[in-house]
DNA sequence: TCGCATACTTACTTTTTTGTCAGTACTTAA
DNA sequence: TTAAGTACTGACAAAAAAGTAAGTATGCGA
């Protein structure tokens, strides 16, 4: 559980008010939850659908990073009254909203894997045969 | 301490070989990473002056992350032999590059609280007088 | 020789996040 | 009556991140 007076915690909540990166990834940011929504950019899915497109979750993680990422309204979780339960994850307009700063960031982030393999291929040629 | 065999560790690993978003995080993530890099976007600074304005860090976790930005290669620690020590810190180029993707996560982040701001502010004109 | 200034370091504790695993609810079909 | 399918929930444990507080090194000036 969070506690809502400790240090940490103040901490947190004074970045997220004054700073709006501090904000998005408190939003976006976590283990799983980039991973999701780039699943949901291309439509909506289903419970077990993500569980199986993202290797390495567990139901729990899994559960909990949707919980958040719709009370932060990025995604809509829409029921059907059938059995076997059905549902439906679906990004919202602000979820949609991610895409092009989620893009921009892989973006960035690949750019810089990219680098320093290359480095490293450097760096072997380079040593002795 | 880090383990490397948790599945934890395993998991993030993973994620950060397959998702840019993951491995960007994972370079300008954290606590205090984010404002750390804003500060140095305007130019260098000593430590102490990084120290001040920032509030709320202590000097732990400025050094400890000062030092992942370095490891990763966003910043340049530059050390003068004087008395007392006066040390440096600022962006390398690669540091420069992520300007951009921070202004791009800091706007959306902004213009996420600003339209829960709205809300709010709706709603209390709509509360009871 | 004492304190000051600067840039750290170290040992330890607390808080937060992530993972494990067993269990629940409901209906249909065998 | 028993298993199967789907979407979860809860108790607990491990790991990681963040915070606290005291200490280190160096040379200068009083």
């Amino acid at each position: 559980m969070r506690k809502t007076n400790s240090t940490n915690a103040l901490n947190e909540a004074q970045l997220i008010r004054n700073c709006g990166v501090v904000h998005a990834l408190s939003i976006i940011g976590g283990r799983w939850k980039p991973t999701i929504l780039f699943n949901l950019l291309y439509g909506k899915m289903r419970y077990n659908e993500l569980l199986k497109s993202i290797p390495g979750v567990s139901e729990r993680m899994l559960i909990a990073q949707l919980r958040e990422l719709e009370q932060h309204g990025l995604i809509k979780r829409i029921v059907y009254p059938e059995v076997p339960p059905k549902v439906e994850y679906e990004l919202t307009t602000v979820g949609k909203s991610a895409g092009p700063m989620l893009q921009g960031i892989s973006d960035w982030g690949n750019k810089l894997r990219n680098k320093k393999n290359t480095v490293t291929k450097k760096m072997v040629s380079i040593s002795p045969a």
